[in-house]
Parts: C-alpha cells; sequence; structure tokens
DNA sequence: TGCTTCCGAGATAACGTTATCCCACGCTGA
DNA sequence: TCAGCGTGGGATAACGTTATCTCGGAAGCA
C-alpha cells in the first residue's frame, strides 16, 4: 500500500480497515478496542492492539469527530500570540483537565481578522469559543451563538450578542491604586490609559475620574486616554509633569501604556510615583520594583472554560458575566512618598 | 430542523444538503460555487450565494479535510503559551500567508506533555509539525517521518530522528558576547546557563570554554551550566562574585538565567557587566538597559515554514539544517569598563 | 435434551464533504 | 436534419470513523 508523492515511495496512512484486516476482526471491532469498549473479549483485544502496534496506526480524529458531531476542541482568539499571555495558558490548562484542545488564534487587535479567526473557528466546528474581543460589534457571531455555540468573551465583554463574560474588577482596581497613592501622601495623581472606545479603556478612565471626584483632588489635565503609542504617552507625560502644579504620581491603565510610561521616564523613573493595571513578568526587577494592580489571570482563564463546558452542557442557561477581583502588590514604585509641598 | 439537547429547541447547523434544497440545485453544484468552480453558470451562483446566506450555512472543515486528504494546519509544540514567543507569532504569521491554521499546543518543557501534544497533532492529521524540542528523543516521531509527515525542529535539533531544524548560531552569538566584554576590559568573565543535556545549554556553554580558551582567561569556577532555578542561580552567582578574584562580567546562556541573575543582583545590578543570551520585551528599560545577544525569531518562524511547506511538496529532498545568525544590541550593561586592577 | 436468554462480534448505514463519472442540452457543420 | 461536440450540472461513490441492527453461539434451566 504505497504511493507515490514526488517521486518517492510514500507510505499511505493505515486505517481502521488494515487494523482490522491484520489483526483478522470486524472493522466495528477495532473501533471498539480504540473507544475501550468492554464488551470486546480480551484475546481479541491484544489481538487488535498488536495490530495496531505493528502498522502504527493512529485513529483519526477528524472522521472521529465528523461521525461524532463533537470536535473536543475550543477555540481561543486573542490578541497576542507574540507576547506574554497568561489568560491562554490558564485556558489551556483548564481545558486539557477536561480533555479539550485549544485552537488558539491571534488577532493583532485587528477587527477583520479576529473575525477570520473567529469564522475559520466555526468551520472547524469548534465545541466553543473563548474570545479576548477587539471588535466593536460581533454580530457575526449571532447566528453561532442562536445555533448553539458557547462563546465566552474575556477581559471585556462582546458587544452586539449575548455572550457569558469574565472581567476583572476594574473599578476595584482603579479604587486600589488610587488608595495606595492617596495613602503615601499624593493628591495629584494623573491617569494615562487606553482608548476610551475600548471597554476597558472606558471603565478605567471612568473610575479614575470617580476617584478623582471623591476625594476632591485635581481633574484637569490629569486624565489622558488615548491610543496607546510612544508619542501619545510622552506628551501626555510632558504635559502632566510640567506647569505650576506636576503630577506627582501616576497610574497607567495597562501594561502597553506602563511600558512606555517608564521607557518615557527612564532614569528619572524614581521621581514619580507610579502604579500600573496589570501585572507583568520582570515588574519586580525593575528599579524601583513596580507596584501593579494585578489581574488574576489563573482564574479568569479557568473560569472562562467552566462557563464555556456549563453553557454546552445547558444552552438555556441566563448569560452571566463574572467579575474577577484583582489584587494589589506593593513593590515600591507606588510607595514612593509625595514630595513635600 | 431543530433538535432537543437540554430542553431547549435549538437548530442544527445547515449542511450544503440544506443549501441545495433551499436553492432548487444538486449538491455538487453548491459544493462547486463554495469552491470557486468557474463552470458554474451565473445565476446559479448567485441562488446559491444566496440560499448560502439565507441559512447561515459555514461549510465543516473537517469533512472537507476528510474528503481532501489534507488539514491545511500546522501543528506547533512550543515549550511556553503563558510567556512571550516571538518564533511562535512568526510561524503564525508566516503560516497564515500561506493559507495554512496554526494549532498551538504547550509542553511546557515537559517531555510526557511534549510527546501527547504531538501525537494529538499527528489524529488529528496536521499537515506538518513546528517542534521545540524537549525530549531526549524524538523516536516516536520516526513513523510519521515515515509516513511523509514534515517536521521541523526549532531552536534545538531533534534527537533519534532526521528532521530538518532551524537553529540559532549559537557560537558567534557567545563568542560576540565575549568579545564585547573582552573590548571593554572584561578579563574575567563568568558564564551561567542551562543545563549541558539541553542542546543550546551544550553548544553555549562550550562556545563559552573555546572564547576562554582562545583568549588565556581564567576558566576554573568560571562556568555553571545546570537547570536553571532561582537557588542554583543565586548560589552560582554568589560564588562567581566572591574569592580573591572575582568575575567583573557575566554571560547568561538563556532568558531564564538573565532574569534570576538580574533577580539576585537587584540594586547591585551596575556593579557587574552582563550580556544575555536572547532578547526580551523590557530589556530596554532595565538600569542599566541590559545587552543582549538576539535571536532572530522572525526569521526563524519563517524559516521553519518555509522548510515545511518545501518538504511536503518534496519529501525526498535532503533534511536540512539551517543556521540563523544572531545579533549584538549593545545597551549599556555590556559595556560597563572592568574596574581597574 | 430442548428451549430461552444473553453476550460478543460482524454487516451496514450514516456523518458532511469532494471527485468521478455521465447525461442532457444547445450549438455547429455537412 | 442529424451526427458530433463542448459545456454546465446532477447522481453516486468515496474519505475514515461510530452507531444501530442483527445474528451466531454459549450458558442456564427444566
Amino acid at each position: 500500500m504505497t504511493d507515490r508523492v514526488g517521486g518517492v515511495a510514500r507510505r499511505k496512512r493505515p486505517t481502521m480497515r488494515d487494523v482490522a484486516r491484520e489483526a483478522g476482526v470486524a472493522l466495528r471491532t477495532v473501533s471498539r478496542v480504540v473507544n475501550d469498549d468492554p464488551t470486546v473479549g480480551a484475546h481479541l483485544v491484544s489481538r487488535v492492539q498488536a495490530a495496531i502496534s505493528a502498522l502504527d496506526y493512529a485513529p483519526d480524529e477528524r472522521a472521529r469527530q465528523l461521525r461524532r458531531g463533537t470536535s473536543g476542541t475550543v477555540g481561543a482568539a486573542v490578541r497576542n500570540l507574540a507576547d506574554a499571555h497568561p489568560v491562554l495558558s490558564a485556558v489551556d490548562d483548564a481545558s486539557r483537565a477536561r480533555g479539550l484542545a485549544v485552537l488558539a488564534m491571534s488577532t493583532e487587535d485587528d477587527e477583520a481578522r479576529e473575525r477570520e479567526a473567529v469564522l475559520s473557528m466555526c468551520r472547524r466546528r469548534v465545541d466553543g469559543i473563548v474570545i479576548e474581543p477587539i471588535g466593536l460589534t460581533h454580530d457575526y457571531l449571532a447566528p453561532e451563538i442562536a445555533a448553539g455555540l458557547p462563546v465566552v468573551a474575556v477581559d471585556r465583554p462582546c458587544a452586539g450578542v449575548s455572550a457569558d463574560a469574565v472581567l476583572s474588577d476594574n473599578a476595584a482596581g482603579i479604587g486600589m491604586a488610587y488608595r495606595q497613592l492617596s495613602v503615601h501622601g499624593h493628591r495629584r495623581i494623573a491617569y494615562i490609559g487606553d482608548d476610551e472606545r475600548i471597554f476597558t479603556g472606558r471603565e478605567r478612565a471612568a473610575a479614575f475620574r470617580a476617584c478623582v471626584a471623591a476625594s476632591g483632588g485635581p481633574l484637569s489635565g490629569m486624565v489622558f486616554p488615548g491610543v496607546v503609542t510612544a508619542s501619545r504617552v510622552s506628551t501626555a507625560l510632558a504635559a502632566v509633569l510640567s506647569g505650576p502644579a506636576p503630577a506627582t504620581a501616576l497610574i497607567t491603565g495597562n501594561v502597553a501604556t506602563t511600558i512606555e510610561a517608564l521607557r518615557y521616564l527612564g532614569a528619572d523613573a524614581g521621581r514619580l510615583a507610579v502604579v500600573g493595571f496589570d501585572d507583568f513578568p520582570l515588574a519586580d526587577i525593575l528599579r524601583p520594583a513596580l507596584t501593579v494592580v494585578a489581574q488574576n489571570s489563573a482564574v479568569i482563564g479557568r473560569t472562562a472554560i467552566d462557563l464555556l463546558v456549563a453553557r454546552a452542557a445547558d444552552p438555556s442557561r441566563p448569560v452571566q458575566t463574572v467579575t474577577v477581583p484583582v489584587e494589589l502588590i506593593a513593590r515600591g514604585s507606588g510607595e514612593l512618598p509625595a514630595p513635600p509641598a
């Protein structure tokens, strides 16, 4: 049983049929052995297993999935594959624990690419999708959800369709950051963060404004939401640090902003108290080590898979949004005292 | 056409059959339209497309793959999904450019898990596998490779089977690091790196020893290969920095070692000149900013997919190992001058 | 011994596609 | 007018599994 490809004799993959012939049993019996069906006699089992290893047979997962109607795979559409992605890792772990494989695709913060990735997952008939939504609307998912596809949004909710979601407690996190800086004597605190068209950017900026209003601090010239680019962050930071009454402390709304801010501050990092939203590896070896509001990625990933499995089991359950607590990790940069007025 | 699952009426997915019925054409005609077969009349095309969007039909990729015999997917078994992984990202990009999807799985540096991941990919009949090998032997891949599965090793070669490989120029990289430190006056240079049972650990340690031998520097008590743990790195570092003639410069053999070393050094980082093997995000905002030997992840990933596709096209082509150049990025830590003797 | 019962194992029909045939139709040329 | 031919489109058989149905035979009981 060989096949000529490119001029080379190359063995074709053995199928269940070949195993059956080799073992001298019926096709169905091989299937039973492969699926650990207990209704097969012991001697047949060993004969079939011998044939399997003799032929290096491995069942074709596609055919199995096609026949069974389920794929045993969850899709994960995440923003980025190149950078650290603790949530994806947690999703991977939780899925494996349940015997599910993960098909991860990167959306690169691009709406079209997100759509393409998600639809490709649907064509592969994944059993569910975990998505870190980018697009402003996900109505193209509506028919899929209606057809019973479990979809769980992570970090931000899906707009335009009703899907389960796992979010961090953004407001509480900003509150913790603000309080920490206040406790250390800061009154003039600035915020630079993500674009308010993005859900998290909106929530965090709003929470920050609420904190300032509650504490009676200055608001004007202190809040800078927008697209995260090196130039915008440095412009904002320059504005915040200049003038007659410069800020003495800074809250950054996401990792990208934090890093751009630190890059801009360079050796002067110790001049400004900083609390970053979201932790990242190496935050502890910076000088001063960075105080952060850390999201609980492990819990977020695990919860996402829990919700996904629950919905697969009962598609009629009410749509649920889970808010995961965040944690302030004090490492030094947020505990720098305010200079005496 | 509804199906009762968990007490809820849930629409079954439409199949090509349903589309054909809706459009009043034969099954095969729908298939032709879906695959852009030009031999279909324009009015039939539009009728079929109308039916497709009316029913929200999406072809079942599994059935298509089963029938065609090809899956349009490459598997990527990488060490880690949680941390930054620029090679995986490059593999993803290069694959997408060729119309291939990527099934990424994490091996977590565990031999059993690697094996499980790779075999799972085989069962899914991926068209090829990119692997960052962990296990000491990959003989379990031999039958797959014999059956024509293209396998490309990345970062390290596969032991036990002959597969294409894409490696960084480890020896040249260590040479660059050593030379940079020498140029800045260092004579007592230490090396801490990965276990020599690991290919890269072995190559880099060997290259380091060769550099020392060539320059006539001291070797004893200066080379510390081993498993990367916080305690081992700090023990090694303490040894290197103590005694009558402590090292004035350090080369670290991989990112994990670099980070542990910096963590141990803490505020004293400026006391020791450091060059790290492999770059990582944020290396530039450390103080002093970290000089590194950077691997060219983009080229590595792209080359891996190139090799994979080439082998798929011609399984008889000779097995090839590509060595990708590395680059020294001077940021400060490697340019600290040696203290006067 | 003869009948029922039960259990292990084989034939066969799906699952949703694509590929191979094959036919019906319209056009051309004699 | 009819044979010949090209072309668009339909029936049908795979692809490699699993589920349903059926059947042969061994064991249990009177």
